[in-house]
DNA sequence: CGAGCTTGGTTCAAGTTTTAAACAAACCTA
DNA sequence: TAGGTTTGTTTAAAACTTGAACCAAGCTCG
């Protein structure tokens, strides 16, 4: 079929766009590695862990939520628990499974580093949207994210992360830490 | 000062733009590899070379639009010229310069691979949102950029890239091309 | 039960990218 | 012409990513 190419609304919307995230990624990366030493992805990881009551979450789970691949991530988390964030246990009820549990030093960065991330955060993008742009790019983030892995892969509408099996067991919830 | 956290709208937004940005720009890498045998933004560097007039642009002007460092677009064009999609030629004003320019072989693998990434950047994407909310991320996008670089560097809000100095030598205006 | 498939996670090897710092050449300005 | 700036490259060291291969543990079903 004839391609249909982009209107040059969508044109603009798309570079837009790409130039944004570039920078945006730029940005954080920048202040992350500057006042935690490590990558936004990173900082991530970390911020996940912090918000499970258990500060503590399957290898998997971190993964899926992540959106990463199980490869990248066990190279992610070897680097953290070099430095000590991290520390891997073993899960009690599934003797394949590995658990990533943030370690105190872990949370201390977290908590030291997080006012800068959030304000680099703010500077970068909050303090110039209105509320109502908030809400738009949340309906528009979520609606890319529906379209990428909705699509091809959970045709099941409910399967939460943190309700499945594997998680139930070794960790649970949610709550509000220092995840920016 | 006392950190301002993120408010529960906000958090969510975040999470959202995270989420989405990263499985788009996976989404894209993969399609392009696939298709064009190189990433995202190798395959940016060719559109934007298609799109002057001239089909060639100068290195340092390749750079701020990309917004990478010269570094790293030295290196990039490095490989896309050893895969003989562009060449590189000296600037005839500035000796210092350097020009890359789009060979009629990279001009092909472009237009070859066009529609596959518009097809993934609809799939991606608009298919998913209203004529509306492509205006609204525009204006999002446009303002991040705004903050990110209209801030520290360039006082001068009219100092557009394909005006300066260097530009309007060795290359010059905008045009529509096989650019997504 | 136990063969055979699936899942969780790691390892390995190779390659790709990235960065930062240092440079040389060419410009530019006084 | 000296001194500062801009261009673009080089270099060396890391950091990261990928994909395939693998092992061990779970699960399923005859």
């Amino acid at each position: 079929m004839t391609t249909r190419w982009l209107t040059p609304e969508e044109q603009r919307a798309w570079r837009a766009y790409v130039a944004a995230s570039l920078l945006l990624e730029d940005a954080l990366d920048r202040q992350l590695q500057q006042d935690a030493g490590m990558p936004h992805l990173y900082y991530t990881i970390l911020a996940y862990l912090s918000e499970t009551p258990e500060r503590r979450l399957r290898m998997t789970d971190l993964a899926e939520k992540l959106k990463i691949t199980r490869s990248r991530l066990t190279y992610a988390v070897a680097r953290l628990e070099k430095d000590g964030h991290v520390r891997r246990e073993a899960c009690r009820w599934d003797k394949r499974g590995t658990v990533a549990a943030l370690t105190e030093e872990g949370m201390a960065v977290l908590e030291r580093s997080a006012p800068g991330h959030v304000a680099t955060v703010r500077a970068s993008l909050f303090d110039h949207l209105t509320p109502e742009q908030v809400g738009q790019l949340e309906e528009i983030g979520t609606r890319i994210e529906r379209a990428l892995q909705g699509d091809g892969a959970e045709p099941a509408p409910e399967s939460l992360p943190w309700l499945r099996r594997s998680s139930t067991s070794c960790n649970a919830g949610e709550s509000g830490d220092a995840g920016a």
